[in-house]
DNA sequence: CTGTAGTTTCAGTAAATACTGAAATTACAG
DNA sequence: CTGTAATTTCAGTATTTACTGAAACTACAG
């Protein structure tokens, strides 16, 4: 016989792991986002020394990624009055949680690649040769394709979800 | 005074180190992502030879690579008659790379990730404490979320990029 | 102020990951 | 078949990346 609390323990590891596991999806360490899949699956403010125990790691690796995951926007500090501790609480709206990790992926990782494609285009505008016309073609048309997809997650992600969701589903479904 | 020559291999050289940093964004090896920058980049079709002078890699390494890029749909390879050796090009339409980069992602990272999110939401319906309806909620969110995205991502990359991007521009725009 | 609980930092270390290179295998030409 | 060029494999190694833990620092209570 399995208990109620047990269950949900079990339940609440399996998601932790496999939160974990999609933490290349995002960019960031597997550490990082069980951290996140932690504070999630919890209804309490938590803090460092609970996510230590929780997670089996060090006080520093734990402190790193906390402060990590506030600066993301993920998750905010509480004070408990009376208590000296900092404890930590995740934003649990779905569509905020994906806002925020298109926003910084776009931020760390698509900007600075759309960059570096549009200097490779300018600085073989105009050569001649068929080599250099086709690179430079090639090139061109992944900085426009990059451009324009980042431009409609931009906007998608400044909308509120029933406004964007819906009308997706009517597009494509 | 720069050459023509000159200033194609320095753009080119920055679009391979440039497309290797994204390897992460797609879940990939820096190596991986540079090989296939370095097809992507070339008029001719590639050797395993010349892959491992031009981006200074040992033979198993280009070999496992290309092997991988083949897998995957980004490269194909290609037999000149008379030369015993094995050529590779790059698959060079936009849309088709982004798609086969999409099915991969998904088919190794979302779809797994889907399961178990599904799993976690099954193993708490029903409970009856706070806790675990809160976590419930949660995963059960985040699994339709998910669901969600994929079916409209799928859906997108199964259509022609001229009937979605322009809608989706529309749309956003 | 002073003592203490709490937090941050980072040099050193551990763990994960990717790469090498040479031996084994395969595939082709003669 | 036979010899040779090309490819594949994978155990060992290098490199990268993430984590630890203890010392330094900070902030609060008394």
């Amino acid at each position: 016989m399995t208990t109620e609390p047990e269950k949900l323990q079990e339940a609440r590891d399996l998601f932790i792991e496999q939160w974990g596991a999609m933490g290349s999806l995002w960019g960031v360490t597997r550490t990082m986002a069980q951290t996140h899949a932690a504070l999630l699956a919890a209804e309490e403010p938590v803090s460092t020394d609970d996510l230590m125990h929780e997670l089996g790691i060090s006080r520093g690796n734990a402190n790193q990624t906390l402060r990590q995951l506030v600066e993301w926007g993920l998750v905010r500090s509480v004070r408990v009055r009376g208590d000296r501790k900092e404890y930590f609480v995740a934003e649990k709206k779905v569509w905020k949680i994906f806002c925020i990790i298109a926003r910084e992926r776009k931020r760390r990782e698509i900007d600075p690649a759309l960059a570096v494609l549009r200097e490779c285009a300018a600085r073989t505008n105009g050569l001649r040769n068929r080599n250099a016309k086709g690179f430079h073609k090639l090139v061109s048309q992944l900085a426009d394709f990059l451009s324009t997809a980042n431009n409609i997650l931009e906007r998608a992600a400044a909308r509120e979800e029933s406004t964007v969701i819906p009308a997706l589903l009517k597009l494509f479904g």
